[in-house]
DNA sequence: GTCTATATTCCGATAGAC
DNA sequence: GTCTATCGGAATATAGAC
């Protein structure tokens, strides 16, 4: 249960820049924006952040902190390795909004800061790490066969989600992340060995 | 053979946001920086377009007939289903620069046009057409099993694409894009029927 | 067709009152 | 801590000379 207190202006500036990343990325995102939206007046601002970029590395670390716990969530659930991956791949999501991390790749302020980019970084190699746990389980424990390797079953399953949103963002409609799910977990479900179908 | 002759200044108006909307983005893309990379006047840029949209719009539609065209060299190619799909994710490509159209999905002013987005539709859906017809013919031909669905199979693909660019700038390493491909191809390669399997 | 000059608005940050 | 006022520069476009 989260506190009910109105909020400090540190922290709705916060949520502020985590909305606008999301809705419009860096270098879309104007300070005047951000204090708008916060409802809080600039010297707010500079006196809790030096600056917009401070503002946005701790409104992306916020988003990827959420994102890891959302993806545990799916991947350390019970079931066969299958069915974890599943979880995840099925997850609900609002398809056209985009990944609020994934969309920070295609920033160049973001990317070329050593300091902005570790976020991302960290967030999507201990998703791929993840996965490929997962997968390494299903095959240690006879319910995968041997291949993919896991690192690149991973790689494939994380991509797939992203690019999901790159397809259907182009075309305005949720209907290609879901056909490159479906793909995928197609393409996976036939690895799973005899004995072990419970579903799909 | 490419004619030698200088370009026109329209055209190297139209180069030139080509390349900054790839590096830049829509939003990240000024007219003045357009010009200068150029080397025309401004009085030249609004001569031949009416403004940033429409010269981005020029570059947009330009960009993807290029993409257009490279994908069909790899999928229209000699070979099974497998190996010309192979051919198309294994092609050569500067991973970390990323995909000059997926780009755009992720600008705002792209996607809320009607106009800019259009082109961004029309090559992806062109291509996950193009995949599926590829996975069909082999499914047809007996080179792979009826899983997954050609559709599906194509969305997830594609994806891959897509979403080992956004693995691979969030690492500043091509790695993750080339385990993506690798794990999908893996999958994929899992479908061939006995006496189909060549390679991998 | 192409150039330079100018206009208007926004960006990101600083100054300093309260 | 939070506010308003202000600054120098860039974004996008228009005006008008050549």
């Amino acid at each position: 249960m989260s506190t009910q207190e109105p909020l400090g202006a540190q922290e709705r500036l916060v949520r502020s820049t985590q909305e606008l990343l999301w809705e419009r990325g860096y270098v879309g995102t104007s300070p005047k924006a951000i204090l708008e939206r916060a409802g809080v007046g600039q010297g707010s601002m500079y006196h809790h952040f030096s600056g917009k970029s401070e503002l946005a590395l701790a409104a992306i670390r916020r988003t990827a902190e959420e994102l890891k716990q959302g993806a545990e969530s799916c991947l350390g659930g019970p079931g066969t390795a299958y069915d974890r991956i599943a979880a995840y791949l099925l997850r609900e999501r609002r398809v056209l909004r985009g990944c609020p991390i994934g969309r920070m790749t295609q920033d160049r302020d973001v990317v070329r800061s050593a300091e902005l980019r570790q976020p991302l970084d960290e967030l999507f190699g201990w998703l791929q790490g993840r996965i490929a746990e997962v997968l390494a389980e299903g095959q240690r424990r006879g319910e995968l066969t041997a291949e993919p390797a896991p690192a690149a079953g991973a790689a494939a399953v994380a991509a797939v989600v992203q690019g999901g949103y790159v397809l259907a963002r182009a075309a305005d409609d949720p209907a290609p992340f879901d056909a490159a799910v479906q793909g995928v977990l197609a393409l996976l479900a036939a690895q799973r060995t005899p004995g072990t179908r419970t579903t799909g």
